[in-house]
RNA sequence: GGAAGGGUGGCAGAGUGGUUUAAUGCACCGGUCUUGAAAACCGGCGUAGGUUUAUAGCCUACCCAGGGUUCAAAUCCCUGCCCUUCCGCCA
């Protein structure tokens, strides 16, 4: 959410920063909401004003033991008009409001101008994709050599875009998440969370998935109103929801393995086939509450301690500023990193890592009391992905597959896989 | 799932319809005193919104949340959430 004292006294300067994004402000609506709301509130708080001194004086009078009838006659006029200004200025400022949750966040300065995916810029590449003597195996089939990557089983038992991973496929799964975290807490000075799964809806505002993003969530039908969590930014942001934290405390960076739940609608038909796009996934996220001043270069970090994963596993990547019509509704900056995909020979996004500035905090009352004013101020949040298991497991089988059908496993995994150093073929 | 009791400022805690502008204590901040500190004393001490050039003043709202009753609600009523204790169930 942005500052509403902003929009309101300033749109034409919100409007032309917001059309970076392709985003048109709608001005003058914003502006006669703006006049109307003015005029009403002031009536409102003064009739209020009224009624209270009024009633006060009745209950002076009372104890005086004067006659109180015609005092309370006089309020009754004030009462009714009170009561119709207070639903007007509801109604107004519903109406305010529905259109400042609609509006996105503002691009950083340092967002490229562009309209699609197509417009982003890459800043830099790591790596350099092997070249393949022999016919490269996507890890559709590779999974399936080593009996540990089944899509039909998923589907049997759940639908499609879920699977079911085994043996060798889902313990290298597993030594990926415990590496990912292991690495941010040890190297990076991430805190560790466990957090649940299933989240309310003043959450998912918080972090801005609703009241826009309705459609990509799981929503559970009973009375409490739950849904399955997207991604484990909803969850560990929110743990901050309307609080105020001491400035020593900042900043705040934690790490959080979760599952991540996506209805994926509208995306029928793209990636159908293999781990890309699943209706539950299982993601290592970083989550950061900074100083204002300080979150420009925090996301610089963030970004390297994602990069850092893939470095270690040994996989070619390239990291990419999304521009202006690609960031998300609620960042003021985003870097994508694209992983190194052999079968289908290019680089497919693994983690997105984004600044949200305050828009995030705003929404959720997220605040730190800064110690030169000594006042409450928004914190800033960030997030991003440390990295997409799923994808990265895609990454690992593809790049180290062996002309012999073997997959190299990364020596930084091994630990995590008893000492193993390949995964093999079952016999038929 | 059953029963009972609760939810008030950073913390503790009073307040059960109108002199409440939420008492008092602790903590915190400033000052006086002191060589310095402590103690004592004096003063300050929430959040959000509005108005305004103003972080000055003034106004409004906020005592878990949302409704309601009333001229007037922390206080009365309804619903929800959460906490505590006991019983039951349970990995």
């Amino acid at each position: 959410m942005l500052d509403s004292k902003l929009i309101r006294t300033n749109p034409e300067t919100v409007a032309a920063a917001l059309n970076k994004r392709g985003y048109t402000l709608d001005v003058a609506r914003i502006k006669a909401l703006e006049e109307e709301r003015k005029a009403i509130q002031i009536k409102t708080e003064n009739l209020q004003n009224e009624r209270n001194t009024r009633s006060k004086n009745i209950g002076k009078a009372k104890q005086a033991g004067e006659d109180v009838a015609p005092l309370m006659q006089a309020v009754e006029q004030i009462k009714h008009e009170l009561a119709a200004a207070e639903i007007e200025l509801t109604k107004v400022q519903e109406a305010f409001d529905v259109l400042l949750n609609s509006v996105p966040n503002i691009p950083a300065t340092d967002v490229p101008e562009g309209k699609s995916e197509d417009d982003n810029v890459e800043v830099r590449r790591w790596g350099m994709p092997r070249s393949f003597h022999f016919p490269i195996i996507d890890h559709v089939d590779l999974g399936a050599s080593f009996g540990g990557l089944d899509f039909d089983t998923g589907t049997k038992i759940t639908s499609s875009r879920f699977a079911v991973l085994r043996g060798g496929v889902a313990r290298l799964h597993r030594a990926l998440a415990q590496f990912m975290l292991d690495t941010h807490i040890n190297e990076h000075g991430y805190e560790e969370v466990n957090v649940p799964f299933v989240v309310n809806a003043e959450s998912l505002y918080g972090t801005g998935q609703l009241p826009k993003f309705e459609e990509d969530l799981f929503k559970l039908t009973d009375e409490r109103g739950l849904y399955l969590i997207p991604t484990a930014e909803v969850p560990v942001t929110n743990i901050y929801r309307n609080e105020i934290v001491e400035n020593a405390q900042l900043p705040i960076k934690m790490v959080c393995h979760s599952p991540c739940f996506r209805s994926e609608a509208g995306s029928y038909g793209r990636d159908t086939r293999g781990l890309i796009r699943q209706h539950q996934f299982e993601k290592v996220e970083l989550v950061q509450f900074v100083r204002p001043e300080e979150s420009d270069e925090a996301l610089e970090e963030l970004v390297g301690h994602a990069e850092a994963i893939l470095q270690k596993l040994g996989l070619p990547h390239r990291t990419v500023i999304l521009c202006g019509g690609d960031i998300g509704f609620s960042s003021a900056k985003t870097y994508d990193i694209e992983v190194w995909v052999p079968s289908q020979n290019k680089y497919r996004e693994i983690s997105s890592c984004s600044s949200f500035r305050d828009f995030q905090a705003r929404r959720m009352m997220a605040r730190y009391r800064n110690p030169e004013t000594g006042k409450p101020e928004l914190l800033h949040t960030l997030n991003g992905s440390g990295l997409a298991i799923g994808r990265t497991l895609l990454a690992v089988l593809e790049n180290y597959q062996l002309d012999d059908g073997n997959v190299t496993i990364p020596e930084v995994l091994r630990p995590y896989m008893g000492g193993q150093d390949a995964l093999l073929p079952v016999k038929k």
